[in-house]
RNA sequence: UCCGGGGUCGUCUAAUGGUAGGACAGCGGUUUUUGGUGCCGCGUGUAGGGGUUCGAAUCCUCUCCCCGGAGCCA
């Protein structure tokens, strides 16, 4: 596959929306940008590509992208998910430089404008309760119906509101309100609410000092503005708020040019949930170990499984930036990811099912104990300035229980009754016979080795048909490995994605194979990602020094050798 | 129902009036001390109907389909 650098450069519609306004003078040609998550939970693959979106669009125009959090409603927010956030966005390759910013950090101007629309008549309070409001904003095609509170005095609504930032006024009693339209076609723009009580509650920066908190559509444009932010990029669902945004700045006497949104579409991705609250409900039930659990598709959770934030990045650049409602197939990813591995993961060899092989022609030592060899691998033929290590190698060893068929079918060129094949590194071996149990399973093979093959290259030229992988028996390490390919797709038919995932019984959820697995030559350090040689690449766990994770696999070889026979 | 945004190979994505191309997936071949990697090859897909034009994915028009919008969430 070529590198992304060899590929054509993805199309990006904010890009070209950057483009033409700096063509047209907009901003003086000037270009900032911020990455607003708000602090309640991960970074997952999903936020990926607005991080890319909104740094990269920064970084090529020379300007610069804010990491501001969008910490408006202090029910759900927490500072942990700050320095989650902030931790993730370094792993991703965006690492902070400074302090991060805060939209609470504006909580004064933003109440100072807001006093401002109402002394214009712009706002008002509003004492009815959130279902009646509701109620009276209408539907789509039917009209709204006006708070009897619209045409209070101005006067009225300053005392009220003054009264709602002092405690004096209990949550839900009352709210502000823009005063736009209640007839508007647009559902945003029939008068929305700006400011809420939240008298009880504790906001991670802010304590006690606020009894009312701005609404995000009340607090973004305007944070925006405040930073000097000239692109507001986001996903399509806000297309409809970018009136409201809009009408907001108008009302305000900003000297300068105001900020303009401009929305593209989100990321999805085949086989994988992204909605916090579905993610949160496998947190919840115990179904993962946590939000970095490898089979989650946070940012934590992919880099616990070995995906190289580079791989992530490169993905991200790869889609390019439209409007048009897509999902990107997993399998997409999964080509970076391996593209990446491929030339940077050290190869080491692993069984998951051991078969065990007897040499009954290898020589013993005068103790009468096998005599053990050392033979030299490469780490990876990507990449020769990887080096070599060296295996031990002994007349006892696993393979691969696929790795050998009593009757093999057509194609099928690993061991086989009277087979020769190669031990990878080491020599060639001719299965003489095998072992089975009650069940006719096969428990042990035997076979002969050729002393003039040491290497794995015959000295008469003669080739054999498939190389295969083993570990020393008694060098063999113990790890468990949990395997499992893809977030959600292991045993769910179609995609497990959005309501799909909904109509799951919780069982259902349960969606990840885990296997014990006895011997495996684990010659890892914790964190490392390796290929296991034709099984896939794994991740150590940093934590867990003998627990790997499947990152992503190979071609299913088996399902292959089954097709062709 | 109203408003807004979308619709190009299986999935994404190029081509903005001039040969519909690429990636992933798939299939076949080849190289290979990983049945991996690499390399080579394989494609009539512009939602539908009208129209403008020498020429339409692109412009006009009608229709169909999908997504978003009625939180004191973001």
């Amino acid at each position: 596959m070529p590198r992304p650098d060899d590929l054509p450069a993805a199309a990006n519609f904010v890009r070209e929306v950057v483009i033409a306004d700096n063509e047209a003078g907009t901003f003086g040609g000037r270009v900032q940008t911020r990455f607003p998550p708000e602090p309640n939970g991960y970074l997952h693959i999903g936020h990926a590509k607005a991080i890319t979106v909104d740094f990269g669009i920064a970084a090529e125009f020379g300007g610069i992208c804010n990491l501001r959090f969008d910490d408006t409603n202090p029910d759900t927010e927490d500072t942990t998910y700050v320095d989650a956030i902030i931790d993730d966005l370094a792993w991703l390759g965006y690492p902070l430089e400074g302090e991060p910013l805060y939209a609470s950090d504006y909580f004064a101007q933003l109440y100072d404008w807001a006093e401002l629309l109402i002394q214009r008549g712009l706002a008002y309070v509003d004492e009815q309760d959130g279902e009646t409001i509701s109620a009276q904003r209408g539907g789509y095609g039917k009209p709204g119906v006006e708070s009897p509170y619209r045409d209070r005095p101005v006067e009225e609504s300053l005392a009220l509101f003054r009264r709602m930032r002092d405690g004096e006024i209990a949550a839900g009693a009352a709210v502000l309100r823009a005063r736009i339209d209640m007839q508007h076609e647009n559902m945003q723009l029939r008068d929305p609410v700006m400011y809420r009580i939240r008298t009880e509650t504790h906001h991670h920066r802010t304590g006690s000092r606020w009894s009312i908190y701005p609404t995000y559509d009340w607090a973004h444009g305007q944070s925006d503005a405040i930073e000097g932010v000239t692109h507001s990029l986001c996903t399509l669902e806000f297309d409809s708020h970018r009136p409201l945004y809009d009408w907001y700045l108008e009302q305000l006497p900003l000297p300068f040019d105001t900020p303009r949104q401009t929305e593209f579409a989100r990321l999805e991705l085949t086989h994988t949930v992204t909605s916090k609250r579905r993610l949160a409900t496998l947190v919840a039930d115990g179904i993962v170990d946590g939000w970095d659990d490898p089979r989650m598709p946070t940012l934590r959770g992919l880099r616990r499984r070995g995906y190289p934030p580079s791989a992530i990045r490169d993905f991200c650049d790869f889609i390019g930036v439209s409007r048009t409602n897509s999902r990107q197939q997993i399998e997409l990813l999964e080509s970076f990811v391996r593209t990446e591995l491929n030339r940077t993961a050290l190869r080491r060899m692993a069984v998951l099912r051991p078969l065990r092989v007897v040499v009954t022609n290898w020589p013993t030592d005068e103790h009468g104990e096998p005599v053990v060899e050392y033979v030299e691998l490469v780490n990876n033929p990507e990449n020769v300035d990887d080096g070599t290590r060296t295996v031990p190698f002994t007349g006892v060893f696993h393979i691969e229980q696929d790795d050998f068929m009593a009757e093999p079918p057509p194609k099928y060129f690993r061991l086989s009754p009277g087979r020769e094949v190669r031990l990878r590194g080491a020599y060639f071996v001719t299965a003489t016979g095998f072992d089975t149990d009650a069940d006719g399973n096969v428990v042990e093979v035997q076979v002969t080795y050729d002393p003039e093959t040491r290497g794995g290259n015959a000295p008469d030229g003669r080739k054999v048909k498939s190389t295969m992988h083993w570990v020393s028996a008694a060098h063999a390490v113990d790890a468990t490995v949990a395997l499992y390919d893809r977030l959600f797709a292991a045993e769910v038919p179609g995609e497990a994605t959005g309501d799909a995932f909904d109509d799951l019984n919780p069982d259902s959820r349960e969606l990840l194979t885990g296997a014990k697995v006895e011997p495996v030559l684990a010659e890892v350090a914790p964190g490392q990602v390796v290929q296991f040689e034709r099984l896939g690449y794994f991740a150590a766990d940093p934590d867990r020094p003998m627990l790997f994770h499947r990152t992503v696999g190979l071609r299913d070889e088996w399902a292959n050798i089954q097709k062709r026979s």
